[in-house]
DNA sequence: CGTCAAACTATGCAGGTGCTTAGTTATTTG
DNA sequence: CAAATAACTAAGCACCTGCATAGTTTGACG
């Protein structure tokens, strides 16, 4: 998948870490071991020790690398509209690489079970919500703060399930949905019934 | 946590599969070991095989064990309104009983990779959705198919929120904002802009 | 070059894993 | 009651796990 030979000297972290988020994403929590992510990393599974010290100091740290490189869907949230082409944006980035999205949901309901982790899932779902709530109040939106969790909540959701059970298609058709409603919820505010 | 002695003869299958849900929900899928469930079960690790023969097989029967038993959030999903009573219903159940639901989240991640369980989990989210729209068409809702799946997106993100990183009263507030967002979109399609 | 710290690897072990084999108990059935 | 069947357990094995230990290679710096 990634460079057929073997990292150079230094590189090592950096290639574990990347290993890790794959692992997690392809084979479970379950199927995260020392020697599956040093086959994925090409290299040795004692390297982890060295550099981590153990599992859980491994995947804290994967948690934190990930996140980082998580930007792309945060700035997608913050778009200005959501129509049409944010779906489709939405859509295609989830199709093409689905392992950030995919680590993010094990992660997030592991953070359930590890308290350590917890501070960091809590981070990272209020960023992607106030990034909305930004942009939902830019619009003229009223209750801001429960409507960006709600709509991001169905982004999410949506994301899931395009991840697992639901084609593409169904799913732009829901995002663009979203769009819809928010919509008429600006316009219900403008002219109240 | 159940009975505290054993089970009688012939029960031991159904504790099984109990305590499965159980242990997947608490520990995660890579919680999920002969022991740890033998011993929520109270039975010898070896009944496991006699009754289902793999860990696989195990996992099978336990969804569908469980499928049948998340009827309750189906029927919240088909309720008339999503309103204040119906928030403060699903938050309490969430709260009260989360295992079910955490089952599921793993569930539907791991039947990413294991294509034996996708047909189960298609089946399973649209028959959420499915109840969801029948009751969007009642109410004379347009585009139910999407809207419905959008709504249901919005609800599992929100539920999912709940179990990690959300407290139940953002949770709810949350609720109530999308009955409020179906509530102006049926308003503006009585009356378009 | 020589020194040194850090990155990296080879080997191995104690404990946990899924699951097999062989046997014991309880329940049903004639 | 006796026979048959299914539920259940005890013991153990081959394999995999995280990780410790000990040693080697690499690049930086004088």
């Amino acid at each position: 998948m990634a460079s057929r030979r073997h990292n150079r000297y230094g590189e090592g972290r950096e290639a574990l870490l990347a290993a890790t988020v794959s692992v997690v994403a392809e084979r479970g929590l379950h199927g995260l071991t020392f020697r599956a992510v040093s086959e994925v990393a090409q290299v040795n599974n004692t390297l982890i020790s060295h550099h981590f010290g153990t599992k859980e100091a491994l995947l804290h740290e994967a948690v934190a690398w990930a996140t980082t490189r998580a930007i792309r869907l945060s700035e997608l949230s913050a778009a200005e509209e959501i129509d049409e082409s944010f779906a489709a944006a939405l859509v295609e980035l989830i199709a093409r690489e689905p392992h950030l999205q995919l680590f993010q949901y094990e992660f997030v309901l592991e953070s359930r079970r590890r308290p350590e982790l917890r501070e960091e899932a809590v981070a990272l779902y209020e960023g992607y919500i106030d990034a909305l709530e930004r942009s939902l109040v830019r619009k003229g939106h009223t209750n801001t703060k429960a409507l960006a969790r709600a709509v991001f909540a169905a982004l999410d959701g949506l994301v899931l399930q395009q991840l697992t059970v639901t084609d593409a298609d169904s799913v732009r058709e829901a995002v663009i949905c979203i769009g819809a409603l928010l919509d008429a919820n600006l316009h219900a505010d403008r002219q109240p019934a």
